[in-house]
DNA sequence: ATCATTTGGTTGTATATACAACCATTATGA
DNA sequence: TCATAATGGTTGTATATACAACCAAATGAT
């Protein structure tokens, strides 16, 4: 059969190809090096460490993610013992998400893990090109969150 | 706390998020058109509906996932009538995946489908430059199971 | 003040995926 | 030919995620 639409060339294709190698190549970098925690966790611990979010309403989002997925990310989290769950004393339906001393005391060398595989990956790519590449990047998320929110709506 | 690591700007974060945005995207249509398929199960009907795949290996190596992922995915669509399972007379190991009379008869239309989504969200964009881009994404694809496989081995 | 609505989170359920252990079958090499 | 290795798939287990239904607390409108 002959379908016009050639997967090898499709943007969704290809981008979901290099979100799954991303996110398998910091699990296992963290995992040599003693790390206890997912590419999609350390997006939260970076956060909660920046102190860009608070609460789970905050990391949803940051993420744009659904809240109930932030739930199920949070508990892996506090399990492994990298957040805490504290009540919120202005609204009690409000839960602070607060990162351990364990999250504090790791946070720097995770950050360097994930700047580096970041640099090896980008590493024989023009800089300018790669902004160029990013520029564009952020502009179809742009647009595919319009498309998808024009569905719901 | 302070980290050089800027997850707004982190290739590997845009990439996951553009990737959920898209099957979520795919996934909203095929459903609003009736059609019982997830964006990564469209993948699947694709290849074999094609004929580049005929068997789960195959189907393996070409969407670059383990050989248990896709089990899971022809489950699925065995389980919705797309694929069915077939003994494969010179390797009895193996097992055809082969897509259905429903597969073959809504094939075209699928494709039909994601081709309007990827149009749609690359409609305000040049051409050249999402040839430029669909270059560098292959490329940091290359970089990323290089770097893959050298902490597999 | 009261009732309806919104908001912050959790839980049930389903799919996507990885990794490891496993099973059966085929291929290889001594 | 027989033992060993490689191959093709499945299953157990764990995380990531969406969507819908739900609950409790806070907000708002009359």
């Amino acid at each position: 059969m002959t379908l016009s639409y050639d997967h090898n060339q499709s943007l969704g294709y290809l981008t979901g190809l290099a979100s799954r190698l991303f996110n398998n190549l910091i699990a296992s970098r963290f995992r040599a090096a003693g790390i206890d925690l997912t590419a999609e966790q350390w997006g939260v611990v970076m956060l909660l460490s920046k102190g860009e979010a608070v609460n789970q309403t905050q990391l949803a989002e940051l993420l744009f993610l659904e809240k109930s997925s932030i739930s199920r990310l949070v508990d892996g989290l506090e399990k492994r013992g990298w957040v805490e769950r504290q009540p919120d004393a202005d609204d009690s339906r409000r839960k602070r998400v607060v990162p351990t001393a364990k999250a504090l005391a790791n946070a720097q060398q995770c950050s360097q893990i994930a700047n580096t595989v970041l640099n090896e990956v980008q590493q024989d790519i023009d800089g300018a090109e790669l902004q160029q590449y990013r520029h564009l990047l952020t502009h179809l998320i742009g647009n595919l969150r319009d498309l998808n929110n024009a569905n719901t709506r």
